[in-house]
DNA sequence: CGGCCACAGGTAATCGATTACATGCGTGGC
DNA sequence: GCCACGCATGTAATCGATTACCTGTGGCCG
């Protein structure tokens, strides 16, 4: 592979030169065309590794990903990855495979390659590498889920408009007996949209007792799905039921028709994060939408603002209410243009 | 952030020594544990850039992803991601979100980071960084879709006995009028399954007519939902219908189910690409799976010969069909345990 | 007791870029 | 006509590691 020397060789002028002319700097119309000549007969790239070293800045945001198979994080990743390189930047993605262990691993691999800034959605709570970034001074955006007490901005979304729509939702159609299906035990996120679920239905008088509320061992269809069979045990079975997960709420789903029961008419339910597929259910689910694309652009823009110095604060984006099938409701007139359009060109 | 020299000084030795230890090669018991010590005390880790700059190997592979957010590459990705980190090298993954324009993009970006090699599922036939990775020597691997006249091997799946087994399959089952939803005109690999799946039907006397196959304009559930209504208002409709998609197979049940058909009494619906869900669709869909997590740990083996200068083969390996309900026939004793373990703690 | 060898460990070149500083040439002002 | 200033460009240091080569010490053998 052709070097800057044998660019600067070929065009008779030094290796100086020819690094101005290609960043820009200085350097007159004759000598800039010999050089720019030369790059182009010899294919010359410069050496990103090289100039990284030397500058102290790799141009390249790391991401480190709680499940990489969740397709809400897939989105989020790839809307990540799209708004980084749109700045100049490459995005370095790890996954952590919902695995403290692996995701220190990985936030480790991706400080030795002196990344110039790291998104995290952090699998558990809290880990040591991610104290250790913030200790080396790299730029550190939370994603999605929070960390308590590390010094890092957060981007999330936040349901507290959506999941009141929800409980009005559920309170008009008469829905009287709601359960919930939360994430592990000491997962924050999971608790604020239980709380804020729970204060949404008091305000229409519909209580949520504990014996209706059950924490998932893991973020998983299995996980869901023995939680719903539980709910459905239950001397009182709920009439109505939010996942706040996706992939617990496909296992939910299962439960459900693995009884023959029908949705609505049996039990209503609703998933927390929307993803491509819900609209291709039968019936298509009703769910808590986060703005993925939007969580993950802004996500890259605190980023940014942090590797550049500045102090950002932490992005709280409204959730919105998606609603199909599942509780209900008739469709409205868009819902069969919404299948067909909803995945684009995807 | 401690560098080598910083290492030299707290334990009184030269950078040299420092580097051996690291390294492990020679440096006596005592210099050895002043140095770990030191390395410990310092929280050293080694900068892989500047390593990277003098040893002229990153430890990293790159892969371009025809479409990250198509749930069977992103399976495929994380496959490749494990086994590349178990064998010690880092994964940078880029996404083509199936325009060859940023294909290209993303392969130039990576050869920019020198990445050791390189593994692409193209998303068009071939396309010029391709060629130029050749050229410049850097070790190529294509993944899943081949690229005709490239120099390089090639890791894929062969479906001639999965869709032998399927060809049976429907005409036990009394289907007689076969169909198939193809990829756009010009994907090699979808030409392939057409053919296989076309001789195979051949041998159980089932013609499969050209009104029966139908190219769609792109992978998507719109193309693949489009290509379903015109089955449909074939005079002659088919009574089984193979999609060698997974999200074309989604929007084709899309359209079966807003015209009120029912799967499989009216029509059988068969994906190639068994992606996690089909378990959880309604029915559950029968598929033809490819060994995803196989592809990805050979395609990772077959680069990593090549980055050691071995030449090394293509592989292909089997598929194989997964029968659930979408044909017809009675569930398994297992496809209820099938469903619920499927996708593990995913 | 002297010489040689083995080996630990230091010195310095090197990878390919960027960039501070030096140099030299041309031009404009006095 | 001379000096100074500015600008294009060259020289060389630098980033942080690896590694070829050299040095010095100690042990062993004759």
């Amino acid at each position: 592979m052709a070097t800057i020397k044998d660019v600067a060789g070929r065009a008779g002028v030094s290796v100086a030169t020819v690094s101005r002319v290609l960043n820009g700097r200085s350097a007159v119309a004759d000598t800039r065309e010999r050089v720019l000549a030369a790059v182009a007969e010899l294919g010359y790239r410069p050496n990103v590794v090289a100039r990284a070293l030397r500058t102290a800045r790799t141009r390249t945001l790391g991401l480190v990903i709680s499940d990489l198979r969740n397709p809400f994080f897939t989105e989020l990743a790839d809307a990540v990855e799209q708004e980084a390189r749109r700045l100049g930047y490459s995005l370095v993605i790890g996954n952590a495979g919902e695995s403290a262990e692996q995701q220190d691993d990985q936030i480790r691999t991706l400080l030795d390659r002196r990344i110039d800034g790291l998104l995290v959605s952090s699998a558990g709570t809290g880990s040591a590498a991610l104290r250790e970034a913030v200790a080396a001074g790299t730029p550190l955006v939370l994603l999605d889920r929070t960390v308590p007490g590390l010094a890092a901005p957060c981007v999330r979304a936040e349901g507290r408009r959506a999941l009141g729509e929800l409980a009005a939702h559920l309170a008009t159609l008469g829905r009287r007996r709601p359960a919930v299906i939360v994430a592990p035990a000491g997962t924050p996120i999971g608790e604020e949209r239980l709380e804020l679920f729970r204060a949404a239905l008091a305000g229409h008088g519909i209580a949520l007792p504990a014996e209706r509320v059950l924490a998932s061992p893991d973020l998983s269809p299995t996980g869901g799905r023995r939680m719903m069979r539980a709910l459905l045990d239950l001397p009182e079975p709920p009439d109505a039921v939010l996942a706040t997960d996706n992939l617990m709420a496909l296992g939910a789903l299962d439960e459900v028709r693995a009884r023959g029961l029908r949705i609505p008419a049996d039990v209503a339910l609703v998933a927390f994060d929307d993803v491509p597929w819900f609209a291709h259910t039968d019936p298509p689910l009703t769910a808590v939408a986060q703005p993925t694309r939007e969580l993950g652009t802004s996500a890259v823009h605190t980023l940014l603002e942090r590797i550049e110095g500045r102090e950002a604060p932490s992005v709280l984006l409204p959730a919105r209410l998606v609603r199909r099938r599942s509780c209900g409701e008739q469709p409205e007139p868009r819902v069969r243009e919404e299948i067909r359009e909803e995945r684009g060109s995807a």
